[in-house]
DNA sequence: CCGCCTACCTAACGCTTGTTAGGCTGCGAG
DNA sequence: CTCGCAGCCTAACAAGCGTTAGGTAGGCGG
């Protein structure tokens, strides 16, 4: 009893939520192909075939994982903004969402990153119905841009639907190569967002 | 004979080079994963075993691909470089790598959609193997950055290889959304290269 | 105590995959 | 004509995979 009792406090996260917890670890390190329902349940310390207690299919698995992740960006992005005065200028609500995509991406992201690194090699009908979700951030972003243009905040003749695709492409790609133990994700932000809101050159002529 | 004759000036691909090709492309189409050597075989009009006769393995495959793959896109941007004039401005140059990777990416791309589409899924020991090549590009990027910075061009503030990878980043994940059957890659690449430079803020003061 | 339910285990299945070893054919050169 | 080589075919193998069906054990409630 007492013995039975340490082992389950050990393993809290047997069961469903641990399943999915190894599985979104694994699939955010090692991609979707490299990664077994027998390394998931291992993982997990169970064995494969105990899995289709819990769920129905491997495919059940990511699927759940892929809408969490997209939902975890998305919230983590809600909070930073909703943290922002009213008026805070342009500068600042852009900045908001690229920090809190990266911390959500680089810093609590098993579910955001196995989102990230597995959405593009998982079977069509898996992808698809991760979409209503994916469309849910993209759309929530499209109008918070929206709103700023309308400000005359961004530029009139910037493609909107373009520089939010490009914004989340470069967001998404520092997963291959940021490393949290050894970097600051959000001086990566700061970084990114200057040079996003910003750009490159030297706007004091071509030359100093 | 004749008949023999015809058949192999359409099948004008096979061999060595016509594996590679059908490879690249349900590589780039499909991702790791999904593609076997059979239905590489059955693309190049052979039997998957006859595969052995020209490569080793399924991983020597891969790895010419993605290797031919980084390779044409560096020449591209290096072609496009060496078409300007000698004094071109920063602004035309940033524009001709960007058009170039661009080009290279989405519309001669099979080798190098390949590569972007797969290099994250296949063994770490085939990825290790594209590294120099993919280091060639990287440190030609970030020479060109370099001098353009110390030029004044750039901003003194830039953290050149940050921006170089949110550039490549960016630029990448257009391979994920981008139809060249719909759209214009270089008016794209030009859209790119406006927000990378100038940035999206409005620089009349925050509103209009 | 018994029965039910939860949460797992196990052995096996059918399928797919990369690969191998042996074979065949056509063409070109001697 | 013969031989060798290039370039393929074929059947089979071993391994791994997702999945299934049947089983077990523990805990709880009646």
């Amino acid at each position: 009893m007492m013995a039975i009792s340490k082992e389950v406090t050990e393993n809290a996260e047997v069961g469903r939520k641990g399943i999915l917890d190894a599985a979104a670890q694994l699939f955010g390190r090692q991609g979707y192909g490299a990664v077994s329902l027998r390394m998931i349940a291992e993982a997990a310390g169970i064995k494969a075939g105990s899995i289709y207690y819990h769920f129905a299919s491997k495919d059940a698995i990511i699927t759940e994982i892929l809408d969490a992740g997209i939902q975890a960006v998305h919230d983590e992005v809600g909070d930073r903004l909703a943290a922002l005065d009213a008026d805070a200028p342009a500068r600042d609500v852009l900045r908001a969402v690229i920090r809190g995509h990266l911390s959500a991406l680089l810093e609590h992201g098993d579910y955001t990153s196995a989102n990230v690194r597995i959405f593009g090699q998982v079977p069509p009908a898996v992808r698809d119905a991760n979409l209503p979700v994916r469309r849910a951030y993209e759309s929530f972003l499209d109008g918070l841009l929206s709103d700023l243009q309308a400000q005359g905040a961004i530029r009139g003749d910037i493609n909107l639907p373009r520089f939010r695709l490009m914004l989340i492409g470069a967001l998404n790609a520092t997963l291959e190569w940021f490393d949290p133990q050894k970097g600051d994700a959000e001086g990566l932000a700061d970084d990114y967002a200057d040079m996003f809101l910003t750009g490159i050159l030297n706007r004091d002529g071509e030359k100093t």
